[in-house]
DNA sequence: CATGAATGAGACTTCATTCAT
DNA sequence: TATGAATGAAGTCTCATTCAT
């Protein structure tokens, strides 16, 4: 192997449309209504800025940034590598766009306002229910790992995250640990302090099935669940 | 820059030896004493070969694996590019080799064997005070952040750092929650069946220092204090 | 940047049009009178030819042939890029086309027939005048230069001018040179062979202008008339 | 064509060397003297940067800057492409340093002590000799030329010619000039104000044999003695 | 006719690796 | 054993040209 990946060259990720997309049949021209072209046009270009954007995630969670060849993005996209070009101005914006837009909805969901009169206890099962259906079995696991991995490295994006999600994140641990703590849910108060103590066993997840999965599967749902014991009194659930 | 690295080039990482190495003038060569010379040289191609890898260190932790350039190890190892090949056999070689043997010595640490007669809780807050004094504060924080960032992509070193270190981390701590539960510190015995609950703040820590410190900084061992006394009942305790 | 420009991306030379041309809405057809539309249109052609070839100008002599885009000139034109196929079968040929018409018109204008009874050096300072007003003080001389600095790539573009500029211009000088030297303004019979040295002033002006007027200014004018005053004894003049 | 070229692909400057450099013999290793062996390093060097100079002058006198490859440059030189990133920086510093530096000397040549007692005419027939036999008639006419065509572009490059050459020999022009007026040789005194005019013969010959001289060739030196015939009054000479 | 999205060949540049010294 | 000049494969990005709308 030459230059620097570490595993096989060409693509060790299974590339699943070989030749050109489907293009969902847009050939028949109606040859009139200029507003209905145009829209349409407005739609090849989402479809195809989303066709790259979903070959860049499966490349550069694959690989990492600097491993990851425009080159195979194209491909996968089904696009010529010039393309990419037009939707992104480099490699690193498109990486960028890719994480930066990804992982912001899961802060909505994770945010949604709880039901009135539940526990503390509950609301913070609903999290880890949202967390593990949402982003441990599903691609978005990818991208936080890749967050983790690249972060470091790209200063702006740690920051974008910070201020974004990861803020909001704690703030919204915060309001959950407080709330417990007036029920009697949760005995310590120096929680409050640390409230990145109620994500870690999420992010332990994460990171574990990144690289020991192999060798050790972890049931997050039942990791999630001791934690979740572990963290709230039971006094007061139902 | 064209390649990959998203920010400054020409090491962004500062090398503190700016001319070649002193290198202890070995070119005088005395001509007799064949087999001290043989140590000698032993000695000093021992020495190389650290100075390379504590110069892969730096800069691996700082740029990961693909963007980092052999000829920078070499100019901040003071030898020249072909020197390293002299010691590993390629650049992916001295990568695993550096983080192979890197965190081994950890597991000797945190396992060393607990004063008798002590409590689960004060074994625990050993284990903490260890990875803190000797991870976090350490450069070893910067290797196991490359480890969790390139694992997925080395399997062959994911494979390692399981078995070698992993394995043994969770088995240590399955022993201490066992005692733990044994000695009343510990209600919950679910616990059992997820040792990892007892490191994920740990691993949090490092992952949260690598990626948000600048924005908000994280006292590791105030957090690894607050987690002890939600997992340990203090019951039992002097 | 890249490629192969020195100075600035993103067109150093000012563009006067930043929107999409006026356009004068052509596209309410009034589907009447085929004729005068047909003419209209031919007239609209002609327009949007001379816009692209205007626009080909300024970019061609900002940054000569290969650095210029047609991107550039289709933007700077007010036209689509694919517009500038409809008028030119490709790049070389609008950059040839440009120049062939652009300079022809000064040989009319310098061959204009010389009031009669006139002295040689009147005929020859009236050459001068022309030249400075129409090509020192013109784009003329930036085109000028753009033949002088890519002719030797185009070799049929030097052809062209040599046989439908130079020779008529070497013309002209020898048979004001044949004038003077018959009216005795001129002394040097030699120059006949070399009538180029009755044009090398104003090619020296012409290529300073373009390297050098930043740090040393030329007074074209001034200079011609010192050039005048040597090649024609004043004797006979008025 | 695709790109930018408009001459025909591949290179139509005929190269001499096809294979890898004749390299002089120097396999035979004398096994010791390593300052020797280290000089010879840096003669092999020095070897190696003057092909890659000659090299690039002939693709970029050929095809100008922007349409040179530095692919055919190291072919030319008969190294690797990377090669020549060991000697010059980019591109665009190959092209500066080649043209910054070959021109120079000319300075020196041009600006030698003129023998004493001697008249302008001789001085200035000396200049112009020098010009015909050490540029008119060699490659650094090319390089005069490829100064004229990208000088526009290349800013710094048009400064340091205007500072390091032109300057010197607009001065020595002057000098001339005024030794010539003082002798009675040169009767306008005009003419000190416009020393270029005595170079702009030579400068047009350079010109027009970039140009033309396919169809019309010039004879340098007879045009540059009837220009001196024309400067210069007769009175004083032999 | 006009558009401008798409293409893909090709240029510059980097850097892991080799090998003569 | 150590060096570092040399190599050349490979990656990013540009832009002339085409073509469906």
């Amino acid at each position: 192997m030459s230059r620097s990946t570490p595993s096989s060259r060409k693509s060790a990720v299974p590339k699943p449309k070989p030749g050109r997309q489907v293009a969902t049949a847009t050939s028949g021209r109606s040859s009139k209504s200029q507003a209905r072209s145009a829209s349409l046009r407005a739609l090849r270009a989402a479809e195809r800025r989303a066709a790259i954007v979903e070959a860049a995630l499966e490349e550069f969670t694959a690989r990492g940034f600097a491993a990851t060849r425009l080159d195979d993005v194209a491909k996968r996209a089904g696009v010529a590598k010039g393309t990419i070009y037009l939707y992104f101005a480099d490699k690193e914006t498109l990486f960028q766009e890719l994480l930066r837009f990804s992982l912001l909805p899961l802060i909505g969901e994770l945010g949604a306002p709880p039901p009135p009169g539940v526990s503390a206890r509950a609301m913070f099962e609903s999290f880890a229910e949202v967390f593990v259906r949402e982003v441990t079995e599903t691609k978005r696991a990818d991208l936080l790992r890749l967050l983790i991995s690249e972060g470091q490295r790209f200063p702006s994006l740690a920051e974008f995250h910070y201020r974004e999600v990861v803020v909001h994140g704690i703030a919204a641990m915060r309001r959950v640990i407080a709330y417990g703590i007036e029920r009697g849910e949760i005995s310590n108060k120096a929680l409050l302090d640390y409230p990145q103590l109620l994500m870690a066993p999420a992010m332990l997840t994460v990171v574990w099935q990144g690289l020991f999965n192999r060798f050790a599967p972890l049931d997050a749902r039942a990791l999630l669940r001791t934690h979740i014991d572990i963290m709230f009194d039971k006094g007061n659930a139902p």
